[in-house]
Formats: C-alpha cells, sequence, structure tokens
DNA sequence: CGCACCTTTGAATGAGATCAAAGATGGTGG
DNA sequence: CCACCATCTTTGATCTCATTCAAAGGTGCG
C-alpha cells in the first residue's frame, strides 16, 4: 500500500521537518523514530499536538491547507518517506478503498486529539501527566516497542509539559508524586508502568476500539 | 454530492443525537441549526469539542470506531439528513474525488481542533473566550449567518465554559471584561463584535486558509 | 404570574505558575 | 579516558489566576 513514498530520508534528533507558515511541498510516512507536532503561539509558547511513530502519517494537512499549521520536530533521530500530493491522489483515483481507509485513520486521529483536549481542558495536572504516559505506553505496546511494562520515553519535562498545557516544574512535581505513590518508576528515559489499572484511572483514559475496516467499500 | 441522505430528521434544542459509548448507526449532514460534540469525563466534567452548523458532517468517528466517541447534543433546535456507512462506501467506491475531498474537509477539522487544543492549552481565560468567540464568529460569517459583525449565540455561559476549560463564572467575568474594553457588544443571545482586530489579536487568532482542493483526483 | 434557569457579584481558597538556584546527566572534544 | 559545558532535573518560596462557594438579580417560558 505505500509503496507510493519515495526513497528514505534521514533527520537528526531535535531537526524541524516542517515549520508552520511554510509552504507545503510534500507529506511522510515515517519509517523510524519519534516525531512530534506542534504550535507556537503569538506569545512564544508551545504546544504540542501528537506524537508519531514508526507507520504514522505525517503532514496530511497539506491536503487541506496550502501552509503548513503545524511544525513537525524529530524528537529521536527519524527516518522518514516523503510522497507528493499528486502521488496521493493518482492512487486514490485509482484505490478508492486506500482513500476510505486514510478517511478512518484520519478520523482515529481526530478523535485521539479530542481525547488529549478533555484531558487538557478538564483534568488536573496530575492527571494530564497520566494521560500523556498512558496514551504514549499504549500506542508503543500497539506497535510492540513496549517490553515488559517498559518504555524509552525521550521527551524532556519541558516537552510532556508543552504537551499537557502545563510548566516544567509543575511535570516534575507531579512526575514525581506519581513514582512515590508507586504508579511508575523511573531511571533516566526509561519508564516502567507499575500500576497500569491506576494509571489509567487517573488519568480517566478510554481505551478506544481498534479502528473498524469493514465498511469499505471493495479493493480495486 | 450529497444525494446520499435519507430523508431530514428533526431534533429540538437540547436533544442528545448520539450518546458517547453507544453504538453507532449512521452518520449526518446538518441541514440547519447549531450542535456541539462534547465527552464527560469520569469526574462527571465536560469538554465540548466543536459546534457544528448547516453543511457539516456529524458521526464520521463512525468510520473507525463501533462505538461513538463523542456524544452530539443540539444547541438550537436542529434538522439532520442520516446517511450510511455502507451508503457512504458505496459513494466512494464509485467516486474517488468525493473520498479525497472528505479526507481534506476531516484534517481541516483535525487542524481546527488543535488550534483549539492550543488555546486552551497555553493561553489565559481571557484569550480563550475571546478565541472561541473568534472562531464562531468567522464560521458564521463564512456560511453568511453573520449581519453586519452581529451574531446570534445561543450558548450558555456554562457552555462556553465548557468549550474554553473554564468555569460559567469565570466566563462571565471575562465576557463582561471584553464587553467593558470595547471589544464586544452583547444583549441576550446577540452579539457584536464591536473591535474584530482587538478581539483576533488578544485570541492569539489563526485565520487558516479556504481548503485547497486543487490536488483532487479527477471526478468519475 | 411564578418557576426554572441563567447571569452577575463578592469573598475565600487553592492549584499551578513564576522566580531562583542548586544538583545530575550526558555528550563532546581534548 | 577524563574534564568541561550545556542541558535537564530537582527543590523551595512566593505569587496569581482561576476555582469554589454562596447568594442576589434577570429573563423568558409555560
Amino acid at each position: 500500500m505505500e509503496q507510493l513514498a519515495d526513497q528514505e530520508r534521514s533527520y537528526r534528533r531535535g531537526s524541524i521537518i516542517l515549520r508552520q507558515g511554510d509552504r507545503a511541498r510534500e507529506m511522510f510516512v515515517v519509517h523510524s523514530g519519534w516525531l512530534h507536532s506542534s504550535v507556537v503561539l503569538g506569545n512564544g509558547s508551545r504546544q504540542i499536538m501528537c506524537f508519531q511513530f514508526a507507520g504514522d502519517l505525517l503532514g496530511l494537512s497539506l491536503l487541506a491547507f496550502r501552509d503548513v499549521p503545524e511544525t513537525l520536530t524529530a524528537v529521536t533521530d527519524v527516518t522518514l518517506r516523503p510522497f507528493s500530493r499528486e502521488r496521493l491522489g493518482a492512487v486514490l483515483g485509482a484505490h478508492p478503498r486506500i482513500g476510505a481507509l486514510l478517511l478512518a485513520l484520519t478520523e482515529a486521529g481526530r478523535v485521539s486529539l479530542a481525547d488529549r483536549l478533555a484531558s487538557i481542558g478538564r483534568t488536573p495536572a496530575r492527571a494530564r501527566v497520566a494521560s500523556l504516559l498512558c496514551e504514549i505506553y499504549m500506542r508503543l505496546r500497539q506497535s510492540g516497542q513496549a517490553v515488559d511494562n517498559h518504555i524509552h520515553l525521550p521527551l524532556t519535562q519541558e516537552d510532556i509539559g508543552d504537551a499537557t498545557g502545563l510548566t516544567s516544574v509543575h511535570v516534575n512535581r507531579m512526575m514525581r508524586g506519581l513514582v512515590e505513590d508507586g504508579v511508575i518508576e523511573r531511571s533516566g528515559t526509561q519508564i516502567r508502568i507499575l500500576d497500569e489499572k491506576k494509571l489509567c484511572a487517573e488519568a480517566s483514559f478510554i481505551d478506544r476500539d481498534d479502528i473498524d475496516s469493514g465498511w469499505l467499500p471493495g479493493s480495486a
């Protein structure tokens, strides 16, 4: 399905792949590594919207807007496979099923963003941090990147703050609290989930079903 | 394009069209009226995600999930035109262009949600209220429902609070402040934008381009 | 006209921000 | 291999914005 992409491209940790406001050229499939998309506001503060892992699609906003609405930053070293809008258009024309599948994926992304919005808008700091950890943990586990309740979290507390709408100082206190209460364990960038149930409960975490593709039109 | 829908259905102001957690049956096109989609968390608080007006699509999450993730509530009396997933699937199979267009629309919805997330996560109360007013005003104006800088806002301050992550008490104080500073004017559910520039500036409002559909595959 | 709901206002409280500075950590170059 | 420097984490004190609680006006619908 994703032979539509060109050859791989590599970026260093910290690189900016797309900058908000730039004219968009292409979209990407993540081949390896972590990224996040964020918005920087007039007052200089940053809101991280979501994190992307291997297999995720980047820059689909190009489908709707000429100018990139969100900055894409590499959290770790990454490799991406770019593809153009025209190429995607051709594929969609030939394979309607792929269009429908993309539609479902995008919609799932929207729901995930909505869940984060509820977390930030309506829960206290500790729940927001728990929610972020929970979401990342679940996603990594689903793609086999969580071994034994144990994940690699290459984010600074500043990053976590920008994703949860908190200051890094307060993130520190909340994480510390989660450790003290035996919910998680930390050493460096490694995190172990000691009490998944409690973590999910504190986060008001909603575990969404897997994507349901039974309705898709027949493949062409 | 939207002959795929069945006959119109009417709902009273305050009705719940879809309830989170229910098994989804169908999607809708808004024919007339206002709605909003929201999530209620375990602690009883509610986060309103977005508002829908005539022409908007409802319940697309059915494309990805069996269970409805967000509650859909009628803000005013509304009329909707339902359509099924299978019907949409058939249309997509026959007209890839429509799939691509839907993809662009959904992506635009995602970006709009991201803008709200930035507002709630990273701006103070007054900016959040300004941002919500700004967004609603722009959307209504685009669909010709704003006459002379003047809109009908059928929301309680509680609603506005649930959309901005604030309490209704604080929303009241912020709105009052905007009035005192000559940014808006209110009487009942009517709102007049006196200083659009100032409103946008306070809101860190980002006016997105119109949707760009030049790349779509040829119609079938 | 009366009742339900919404808006407005004030005072007290509290969660999270801000400011500042002292430890850790790790990557880099010598 | 070690030392150094930049970056990140941790901690404390103080401040402030927003919440909470409570009660008094408005408004419109039945």
